[in-house]
RNA sequence: GCGCCUGUAGCUCAUCUGGAUAGAGCAACAGCCUUCUAAGCUGUGGGUAACAGGUUCGAAUCCUGUCAGGCGCGCCA
């Protein structure tokens, strides 16, 4: 089984052009241009020009936002107020004098309104067909809408869930699991090559715990009065491991009965097996892929440990100590040093870390290297990143996602989880109980800062209670009003008028459609997935209300046909929301 | 003791890296289905953004301090 694990070499890269990406890059260049890059010219033109005039040397940034309340136009700047700072003016004075001047360089048929307001925000408005024209781009686009190519296919590694193959996995490696392949997608989106990494820590100390746990639990079956582990600690007291001991049994009855070193190996060889096995399952029940499973034995026996020991020891970064190699961490800025070597030969979980990130930049010459990470990693990654750049890598290449933990609720109280009995709720559990859609978009709706609380009773939630039916509801509504539609022998046209969508719903829902690609810019640039699942929340609402107020069938023929248009771009905007989420698209519920 | 994360409506969370009147869902109440899926929509009530200062035209957002909760601080990973 384990031999199944593709090892990781300087081999592995993604450098071919898919044609899919080639068709993708093909529609993304197709896009003329967002309304606010039509804007940003212009405003940065009147700005430097207003400096000039001025005598203002720093030219500031011009940045454009989308007002919260519609009355104050569809896009605004606040370049004005910004600019009132540095000259001691009134902004409000400094808005009309830049309106002025865009009065002259804007194309009146684009933009029906540009105007001064508040304290001195500048409001414009665009004419109304531009909101048709665009919405064919997002059409013709289709399942391309929302992708960049601001990644250059430049090369990244994402690094996710990388449990240890001791045990089941568990909810926190659920979340990290959610966040990780839901960035790997986002950073897709955007024009990265990704490669998908779990690293797998079959080396320490922790598999040996396993072995002696899978050992005690196999002998436990030919002589039932041998106690479990009293007072020894770090042993596995999972269930799990006792189903690992009958397969130790199947396959050597009770050959295994004296305990020598060979014997426990076997335990532990069979132990991580079964794990790998078992965790690949899961991962595979959560539809993640990993591209990589990077072993960490092979940084011992393809010496990259040795390898890195050396290349610290001739920049004078590590010392000998009471029978241990201490990684100076003084000398390259940080407070404490560590030991990386212990004195019993075996390296602390540091170096390899070390190594492997040392693999990742320099020999694999990743552009970047994503790292996610559970809270409780979070005070060995500073080590990390100063030695990796000591040995000469460039430490901005290294973006690391911390999350915090995970609080399972039901019927309002909290969940305990207990590591002694190993009585826990596992990933498997929940996938089981909730599917992958509900499970994964648990984990995505929070913000990867914040702790998050699963709430089993609002997840088993069949009705509109749950939020992930409310996105999938709206698309599936969709669904079935082109079915229907098909029914009828109605011919929906493959280009329509979507300049005759003028009303205010039909307005709104464009302009949702409209934002998705700068919300996939945003996931990018946060390297947070939460932005995509508000988006689809705000994109579902807006449909649903636009259900309502508006009817497709029966309408008048060119107007039917214009909102076929829209909702066609609507489902497949909420399509591919869904797919970086790593959520199915429902045609029926 | 030190480091990181969090504190926003009764509950769970948003607030587009400092903007205009802080928004959703759930819960409560009141409405809307002979018409494309009511897993939907509309309305009402609900706030000293933990607290105290500071920075400036402007702060939930940035800085300092205090309080509360979570996670770390090993020759464990």
């Amino acid at each position: 089984m384990i031999g199944s694990i593709r090892l990781c070499s300087t081999s592995c890269t993604h450098e071919h052009l898919s044609l899919e990406r080639i068709l993708i890059r093909f529609y993304v260049t197709l896009q003329m241009y967002t309304m606010k890059s039509y804007l940003v010219p212009i405003l940065r033109n009147a700005v430097i020009a207003f400096c000039k005039t001025s005598n203002i040397e720093a030219i500031p940034e011009v940045s454009i936002e989308t007002p919260r309340n519609p009355e104050h136009g569809d896009v605004s700047t606040t370049v004005a107020m910004v600019l009132a700072k540095s000259m001691r003016k009134n902004p409000r004075d400094i808005a009309y004098e830049l309106v002025e001047m865009m009065r002259s360089m804007i194309d009146i048929d684009v933009i029906t309104d540009i105007s001064v307001a508040g304290a001195g925000f500048i409001n414009i408005r665009f004419a109304k067909h531009i909101y048709g024209e665009r919405l064919r781009e997002a059409l013709h686009a289709g399942a391309a809408w929302g992708r960049n190519t601001t990644g250059h296919e430049r090369r990244v590694n994402v690094e996710y869930v990388s449990a240890n193959p001791t045990g089941l996995l568990h909810v926190g490696h659920g979340r990290n699991a959610a966040i990780g392949d839901t960035i790997a997608n986002i950073l897709e989106w955007n024009g990265y090559a990704v490669t998908r990494e779990y690293y797998f820590n079959n080396a320490g100390s922790q598999m040996a715990n396993l072995g002696r746990s899978v050992y005690m639990r196999y002998l436990q079956l030919w002589d039932s009065s041998i106690e479990f582990g009293k007072d020894e600690p770090g042993l596995y007291h999972g269930d799990y491991v006792k189903d690992i001991a009958r397969v130790v049994a199947e396959r050597y009855a009770d050959t295994l009965k004296e305990p020598t070193e060979e014997n426990l190996r076997i335990c532990r060889k069979i132990g991580e097996e079964w794990c790998f096995e078992a965790i690949r399952k899961t991962m595979q029940a959560m539809n993640i892929r990993h591209d990589v499973y990077f072993n960490e034995d092979s940084l011992y026996t393809e010496g990259k440990i040795e390898e890195v020991i050396a290349l610290l020891r001739s920049r004078g970064l590590v010392y000998e100590k009471d029978g241990a190699l201490w990684l100076a961490l003084s000398r390259m800025g940080l407070s404490d040093d560590r030991v990386i070597v212990k004195s019993s030969g075996e390296p602390t979980y540091r170096l390899p870390d070390i190594a492997y990130h040392y693999d990742k930049l320099v020999r694999r010459k990743f552009d970047m290297v994503v790292d996610v990470f559970g809270a409780d990693h979070i005070a060995t990654i500073p080590d990390v990143i100063a030695a990796v750049e000591a040995l000469g890598a460039d430490r901005s290449k290294i973006r690391v996602v911390i999350h915090q933990f995970v609080t399972l609720m039901k019927d309002g109280e909290q969940v305990k989880m207990s590591k002694r009995t190993g009585k826990n709720y596992t990933l498997d559990d929940l996938l089981q109980e909730f599917g992958a859609d509900v499970t994964r978009f648990f984990f995505l709706m929070r913000g990867v800062s914040t702790h998050l609380e699963f709430d089993l009773n609002l997840a088993a939630e069949q009705s509109e209670k749950n939020p992930v039916f409310y996105l999938q509801y709206a698309h599936a509504r969709i669904a079935s009003i082109l079915r229907t539609a098909e029914e009828r022998g109605v011919h929906i046209q493959e280009h329509a008028e979507t300049t005759l969508l003028t009303h205010p719903t039909e307005i709104d829902l464009i302009k949702c459609i409209l934002r998705f690609p700068e919300v996939v810019e945003r996931a990018a640039e946060l390297l947070e997935p939460q932005g995509i699942a508000e988006f689809l929340r705000e994109l579902a609402a807006v449909f649903h209300k636009f259900y309502h107020d508006c009817r497709i069938l029966g309408e008048e023929e060119k107007l039917m046909q214009a909102r076929f248009g829209l909702v066609k771009a609507a489902k497949q905007v909420l399509n591919n929301g869904l797919r970086i989420l790593g959520i199915t698209a429902p045609e029926k519920m």
